[in-house]
DNA sequence: CGGCGTAAGTTGGATTTTCCAACCCACTGA
DNA sequence: TCAGTGGGTTGGAAAATCCAACTTACGCCG
């Protein structure tokens, strides 16, 4: 049998890979060349180079030259890059639940005054989206 | 120089591996027993044995045994695996958008009545969280 | 000019993971 | 008794990863 055809598993094939979302965060933060990338995820540099370019490939990130004399590059998120920004949240949300230990390392404070904590609602009626509160609604087979 | 010490990449270490994800998004779809998990992911059966003992381990899953006669065991969520719901709609929310291409294979419907399209926002505002309403409020170093 | 430093990789070889198919054990129902 | 199911385990090949060293292209300092 076929596995189940999911865009978790399609997200997962593009960002999925052991580095992939690390790199993204160190974008998210700021840090955007290959050094400094390399350096603060734990990253080696063969790998990276590999997870940057299909990065670069699938669109979520852009290779950009701020420089020509001498040829430096930077790497830039895309509008696709961009919203990977709630998944990023949702992970370190969970992280910071149940994984991580002691004081949190990060912290992100709301432009509302508050220390950020994260809620997934329906853009319709506002409300949480819990498991409970969701029906599978359609699914093709094929 | 150490990498930078996150809770993204303390979830990561979690469910971050191959696979992992994919078993627990058949548990939140129903499928708890192992060949059903292995069929419909696509993970090779000694891969998917060491992803669920790993997640079990972590406090993600519980191994539950429903008949003694014959031993039968099904994979139940924890609070925390519970919890990794919103990564999931988030991850599945991104996939939807950026790369899955033609129909969407699986589509949630919330209690209000619409198809859910999940967004994040602040707890404290129920404002969204964009990445630009969001400063770092701290950091340890170490 | 010579030498040192930095950015962004590339290369080679050893180590780990992963994949895959086949096998195993306990049990059941026909 | 014999095929079938659930839940793995095993062995060997293939792929991915890690690590350190090397490279190229340039700027800066004395």
């Amino acid at each position: 049998m076929a596995p189940r055809s999911c865009s978790i598993a399609n997200a997962l094939g593009v960002v999925g890979e052991r580095w992939s979302l690390l790199a993204l965060r160190e974008v998210f933060l700021g840090v955007t060349r290959f050094d400094q990338i390399a350096a603060n995820t734990g990253a080696s540099r063969d790998v990276l180079t590999v997870r940057l370019k299909k990065l670069v490939a699938a669109g979520v990130l852009e290779k950009h030259q701020y420089s020509e004399h001498p040829p430096r590059h930077e790497y830039l998120l895309t509008d696709s890059g961009r919203a990977l920004h709630n998944v990023m949240l949702m992970l370190k949300e969970w992280g910071d639940t149940y994984v991580t230990e002691g004081a949190l390392p990060l912290v992100w404070e709301h432009s509302c005054g508050a220390v950020l904590e994260p809620r997934v609602v329906c853009t319709a009626c506002g409300e949480e989206a819990t498991s409970e509160s969701l029906t599978r609604a359609a699914e093709l087979t094929h």
